[in-house]
DNA sequence: CCAAAAGTGTTACTGCTACACCCATGA
DNA sequence: TCATGGGTGTAGCAGTAACACTTTTGG
């Protein structure tokens, strides 16, 4: 993808004057419904133009003093309730008229993205009331369309999603304290798709990995043997931390 | 390393105005000499206050009506002609108070920094002349004390460079056009450390994986059997593009 | 003929895949 | 006692690490 920038655009560059930019931070925040096993996106219905009454992802737009990160914090608080996450940044969108703001060239301020992603825990996750309908979990199947750039921002996403699933516990981040080891594989294969891993090679993979601890206590659903309750052991993890892992 | 934002910093933020932003980009620019087998990173000498006199990291204020991935293209030509490259976006760095710049309150204007990576042949890597001595290349074994942040971004881009290397053929953009596969094999060596792997199994994963073609042209280095000479065939690559590589 | 560099082969081991099978519970 | 979900075991295969070995050159 990359390629030589053509000299005609260097040099036509450095005779414009800087450019003048408002940063915003567009967050990309997925959650796992682990009842009906879906995949979901928190989304926002635009009220303002352009793209009135678009879906977009939640985003703001960066304060004085406010870092780039306490925005990306500032945007999850201001739509919905949660106390366990997973966030880092992913990537920044900043081509010229990615934004029909900018076109009006007598201004001439420029909209820069920067993206974050994020997973939250469905359970504790509650969508703050204040503007009902307006924020709202889609099905990653079945999405409106965007306002902006939005969607390639949710695929970027989503592809990071599924890589990190593999090479890093942010699933312990997000599922409750205690869980099956059912559970985890359902969380994995809403993500990742049905044919990820047979279950009980994931199974013996994970437990391997010596960071599960079983806590004994048991549950039951339904019919069936009860399962054991794990904990995630970050303690006995920590050794692991950047070591190369495979969760698959 | 996330955390849930303070209730109270968010309020705050709330209070403030929006933020004006100039957004530089600055390039982590490595290269390998493959004669003295040497990791190098392009850096500049600054001739400006703040950090006058401390090496950095190339960079430039985005221009109006050029993309991010332009500008970093231009720095690249305003310092070195170069022919072959890889380049990609590594991180956005944007909290408040990095540049000393901003300290100033009365102006307000905050500078963020989109850094991209980037990995250059080096034999025809001719640094531009006209500030001699004002860029060069360095050992990343000793470096010199950075400007900003730029030490930061820089460790994140070495960190990038060898992940990338082991799943990406990027080795392949910036070797010559024939090589032998000492040559690569020295070229990984430079980069991953002596023991990333040894010689005969390294050679023999990357020649099943089917993309590197024997021209049976040979070349010698003094004593010893002369070695072969590969191309990197990128359409027999093609296939393998998005599946997981393993290069290590 | 020897040393140096390139290239091939072998062996032991690890880890994964695809199952078959056993266990504990509710109805 | 059967269906259901949880959990264990194993045989075959593929991939890897470590190292011994062969080949081709210069001196």
């Amino acid at each position: 993808m990359p390629q030589l920038a053509d000299q005609a655009l260097v040099e036509n560059a450095l005779k414009q004057p800087l450019a003048d930019f408002k940063v915003g931070v567009d967050n990309v925040i997925f959650s796992v419904d682990t009842a009906r096993n879906r995949l979901l996106v928190l989304l926002v219905k635009r009220r303002d133009e352009p793209f009135l009454n678009y879906w977009s992802l939640p985003g703001t737009l960066v304060r004085k003093g406010e870092s780039l990160e306490n925005a990306a914090y500032r945007i999850l608080e201001e739509k919905i309730r949660v106390h366990n996450l997973y966030l880092e940044q992913l990537y920044t969108f900043g081509g010229p008229g990615r934004d029909p703001r900018e076109s009006e060239q007598s201004y001439g301020v420029r909209y820069l993205s920067v993206s974050y992603f994020a997973l939250v825990r469905f359970a504790d996750a509650d969508i703050v009331n204040s503007q009902s309908g307006h924020v709202a979990w889609h099905f990653l199947e079945k999405l409106p369309n965007l306002a902006f750039d939005h969607q390639q921002i949710l695929q970027y996403g989503y592809q990071r999603l599924r890589n990190k699933l593999e090479y890093s516990p942010i699933a312990f981040d997000v599922l409750p304290e205690l869980f099956t080891l059912n559970n985890l594989y359902q969380f994995y294969t809403t993500i990742l798709g049905e044919n990820f891993s047979d279950y009980s090679n994931f199974r013996s993979r994970l437990l391997k990995l010596g960071f599960l601890f079983d806590t004994q206590e048991k549950v039951s659903r339904g019919a069936g043997r009860p399962a054991s309750l794990y904990r995630f052991d970050s303690e006995a993890f920590a050794p692991l931390k950047d070591k190369p892992l495979v969760f698959i």
